[in-house]
RNA sequence: GCCGGAGUGGCGGAACAGGCAGACGCAAGGGACUUAAAAUCCCUCGGCUCUAACGGGCUGUGCCGGUUCAAGUCCGGCCUCCGGCACCA
């Protein structure tokens, strides 16, 4: 009696199986080909969910394929193990930081191995450990010498009770209420100017955009993310020169992409964070209600204050300024649209082509002064009832001295130029993407390796100096302010230059630096003279597949692309890129329940009842059919350890693949679960009942049936070729298991078909050849099933080190053809050929066809289409 | 508003590069085995329709039009849904 399949104790089995034969560790091997398969590591939040499983499915099954096909894997996996979770399980358990990451990481750690996945856990990164952010502190130094960090004064959401930074997100807004208040506290947010750290990602702003054309195998709309973060805009910058001095202030200068319209400022407007706006004002009767209007804008948070809905408003300096183009005098405004950040922080104002600029002109009465006519010169000035700014291409200018009459495009240039000759400016490009504020007020994340001493001002740690270790005499309160402030032994430090007291930097870095070069640290994870090592990164980088989500799209993959820049001018790498192909996958989601009385609710909390789902609770109807990414709150969860529990981590990863394509959402359902747990137990009966047939214990006697022999192998081969080309293609799991499914389907077709004991010697050996490739190609979804059988089969393990199934296009062939035969397009018959027939024998066939000859009856073709080995068509 | 993406059976989804629409799985229905249940195995399964039956016919991939011998696939114009960004001058 063949033993029933346990999930169970295989698992263990193999598990334990590939932790001792070290099955999974690799170095680095010149002989082959590279791949560095990786997936983008986890916060460790606790346990893992099923987003978790799906990533690590997908990138196992990919790894394992590699490795199969004869390359030098490197699969890796770590922790993001700095975070604001530890610090909040502090404050509220009184667990240290570090003791809750490290029992988590230990947990997760377990639950990973359960899930079978072919990890080199001797490369194994904690960005929480010293020995990983010693790494950042030592990029940051040399971002310091370079330029590349600094720190400047920024303003940032803050709540004044509990002395702390706040996110945007962390911001709430309230109601009738302009500005946010704190998701703690409730307390009204303001701004606070604050000195923090910065990295000068700008510097790299046009290599990162130009690199997109290289990334063609990401996702078009992760470029199109990136592109539009970076946002490259080429204009102008222009001198307006003031109508009288303020203090030392002559000009105001502006930028503009729109240097065409220039002729149609009729005023300008600052942000009203510019510094300039006090020396404007400086003594002027409207001073008191500029300081009013810029003290209530600059108070909102900056979600709200940046929002497109937000009202446009403003007020009058009292200052003018001259347009250069046409002398006139014009008036400068603070308006709360224009911002600080961006070009100059100031701009000219063209209501007439503007739509922001539009509707601030009519809410003040501003001039406004036509200067691009439409190609038809249907505008009238007076009667504009929005800017004229949408059809820029066909535009002509009006009112614009001796540039009336070009196009847009031609003035676009000109002006440009006049205004370089005349000296009043420069042409320039502008981005979008802002350096990247690193500072955090936080405990747990790197130490910022700086010193600040009385003397000697700003110095960085020595790199001898380095790691700068977290303390662990830091009480963590939840008031606020930044934690390490509280540790004498951490801020009191001895200036490297002068000798003399200094305090040390108490902010810690945003976690993204943590992740944004791990990939790197993978390749030569006990390097001890380097955060990686050239040589290991030469052999290993780029990263060849990347599988990670979606909502990383920009911060993420846009830090780690500039690491990756950084690092390679540092000379520790030569890869332009981090990431070859990118692969997001979508969320994994399930069927939710609510009921209007007691929320969501658990499916076991509702019942039928005269064919209406109601509640348990109160009997209300039950709305279902929504389906929501999975989350405790929405009771839609499923536990990745349920379901090893009770159908084995194969199922579990062979459902994860298989329900949806990679990139799409998966929604979650449990008889879909049941059906891949059904196709393991078909594999592995199958191999059962044909163990001794497929072992040759079983000797039939003559059957001539050569027949059955081509019928396998065509099933053979065709899967291979289906399941190397869908893994080939960028990973299209589901359609690979579909090809799996059909072959072990066809499998206990032609065995019920033809008993074991009418098989000949010869069949014999098409039955081995189609178990054993129906293992190898299962072994990167199912590994576990896939090895215990392989075992069965009596063949040493580890399948996993096999070398793929190569398919043969000899044996794909069918002794016959089906061509079926279209009348004008429509299919009317279907004829057998024999295969290798001409075109001249198959349309004979055809002809000769008496269902076809129906169709055709009183018809004479006048063309007949011929498509080699596709289909035949009759056009009358 | 801008930028992406998607609309195919009861459901998740197939269909390489214009060539047999609906693979594979789930659900549903019917049957076999069984004292019974579970498990397993077999059959049916887009809609309308003709036939006693075998087997046919028409129609069908969000909508309208076009290209083509042939369109889920290509082109033009819409509609709907989802996601992201959102005053960047």
């Amino acid at each position: 009696m063949a033993p029933a399949y346990d999930h169970l104790t295989v698992e263990a089995k193999w598990q334990a199986y590939w932790e001792q034969s070290g099955t999974f560790h690799v170095q680095e091997d010149s002989t082959k080909p590279k791949y560095y398969c990786l997936e983008m590591f986890p916060y460790p939040s606790g346990r893992i969910h099923m987003g978790h499983v799906r990533v690590y499915a997908i990138g196992d099954v990919v790894a394992r394929y590699k490795t199969m096909r004869g390359f030098n894997v490197l699969h890796p996996m770590g922790w993001d193990a700095f975070g604001l979770p530890a610090e909040n399980a502090a404050i509220e358990k009184g667990i240290h930081p570090s003791a809750w990451t490290q029992e988590n990481v230990a947990y997760m750690k377990g639950q990973l191995q359960r899930m079978g996945l072919s990890y080199d856990w001797d490369r194994q990164v904690n960005t929480s450990q010293p020995d990983y952010y010693r790494w950042n502190q030592w990029i940051f130094l040399k971002m310091v010498e370079r330029g590349l960090a600094y720190r400047k004064y920024s303003a940032v959401n803050w709540c004044p009770s509990c002395e702390t930074v706040l996110a945007n997100e962390q911001v709430l807004a309230q109601e009738g209420q302009e500005g946010g208040i704190c998701w703690r506290c409730d307390s009204v947010v303001i701004q606070k100017a604050l000195e923090q750290w910065f990295f000068r990602i700008t510097d790299y702003a046009q290599e990162l955009l130009e690199g997109c054309d290289q990334l063609t195998s990401w996702p078009a709309r992760v470029l199109a993310v990136q592109r539009h973060w970076i946002g490259r805009s080429e204009g102008v910058e222009v001198d307006f020169p003031l109508t009288d001095s303020c203090l030392d202030l002559h000009a105001i200068r502006i930028f503009t992409t729109r240097p065409d319209t220039i002729h149609g400022a009729t005023f300008m407007s600052l942000a009203p964070e510019s510094p300039l706006v006090e020396q404007l004002i400086a003594g002027r009767p409207q001073a008191a209600a500029v300081r009013e209007f810029v003290a209530r804008v600059c108070r909102l948070d900056k979600a709200t204050r940046t929002g497109a809905d937000q009202e446009k408003e403003g007020v009058f300096t009292g200052a003018f300024a001259v347009n250069p183009f046409t002398q006139d005098r014009i008036p400068i405004w603070v308006a709360n649209f224009v911002l600080y950040e961006y070009g100059t922080g100031a701009i000219m104002a063209v209501p007439a082509h503007d739509q922001r600029d539009f509707e601030f002109a009519k809410k003040y009465d501003l001039p406004i002064r036509l200067v691009i006519q439409d190609p038809e010169g249907r505008l009238l000035p007076d009667a504009l009832e929005g800017a004229y700014e949408e059809q820029v291409q066909a535009g002509v200018l009006v009112n614009s001295g001796k540039f009336s009459g070009l196009s847009v495009a031609d003035a676009k240039s000109a002006i440009g130029e006049y205004v370089e000759t005349q000296g009043w400016g420069q042409r320039t490009i502008n981005f979008r993407l802002r350096d990247w504020g690193i500072s955090r007020q936080r405990y747990w994340g790197t130490p910022i390796p700086m010193l600040y001493c009385d003397h000697c001002g700003i110095v960085p740690v020595p790199e001898g100096d380095l790691p700068v270790v977290l303390p662990d005499d830091v009480p963590f309160t939840g008031k606020g302010g930044s934690p390490l402030k509280e540790s004498l032994s951490f801020s009191k430090a001895t200036c490297p230059t002068c000798g003399g007291m200094a305090r040390r930097e108490t902010d810690t870095m945003d976690t993204f630096v943590d992740s944004s070069w791990y990939f790197l640290r993978y390749c030569s994870p006990q390097d001890t003279a380097h955060p990686v090592n050239p040589q290991a990164a030469q052999h290993w980088m780029a990263v060849d597949l990347y599988v990670g989500g979606i909502e990383h799209a920009v911060l993420h993959l846009l830090y780690a692309r500039f690491f990756t820049k950084v690092l390679r001018d540092l000379g520790l790498t030569t890869a332009d890129e981090p990431f070859i192909f990118l692969l997001t996958q979508g969320m994994v989601t399930k069927e939710t329940y609510w009921c209007d009385e007691h929320r969501w609710v658990l499916p076991a909390e509702t019942k039928k009842h005269d064919g209406q789902r109601v509640c348990v609770h109160c009997g209300k109807t039950i709305v279902t059919g929504r389906t929501e990414k999975m989350s405790k709150s929405k009771k839609n969860v499923a536990s990745p350890e349920d379901l090893c529990d009770r159908y084995g981590a194969d199922t579990a990863r062979l459902f994860s693949l298989f329900a949806a394509p990679p990139e799409k959402d998966l929604e979650w359902s449990d008889t879909g679960v049941e059906g891949c747990s059904r196709f393991l137990n078909r594999v592995w009966r199958l191999v059962q009942d044909l163990l001794p047939v497929v072992r040759g214990e079983q000797v039939s006697p003559n059957s001539k049936e050569s027949s059955l022999l081509t019928q396998l192998q065509r099933a053979t081969h065709q899967t291979i070729q289906k399941v190397t080309t869908d893994l080939e293609r960028g990973g299209q799991f589901n359609t690979a298991i579909a090809a799996l499914m059909e072959f072990v389907n066809e499998l206990y077709k032609l065995w019920k078909d033809h008993p074991a004991d009418t098989l000949t010697i010869f069949e014999r050996a098409g039955w081995q050849s189609a178990v054993e490739t129906l293992l190898l190609l299962l072994a990167p979804f199912a590994p576990h099933v896939a090895e215990e059988l392989w075992e069965t089969l009596g063949k040493q393990p580890s399948i996993g080190q096999q070398r793929w199934p190569e398919f043969d296009l000899a044996l794909l062939a069918t002794a016959e053809w089906t061509i079926p035969l279209q009348v004008n397009g429509k299919l009317r018959s279907k004829i057998l050929v024999p295969t290798g027939s001409t075109k001249e024998e198959i349309i004979a066939s055809a002809q000769a066809d008496p269902k076809l000859a129906e169709w055709l009856q009183g018809k004479t073709p006048h063309k007949i289409i011929y498509v080699e080995q596709k289909l035949v068509n009759f056009v009358c």
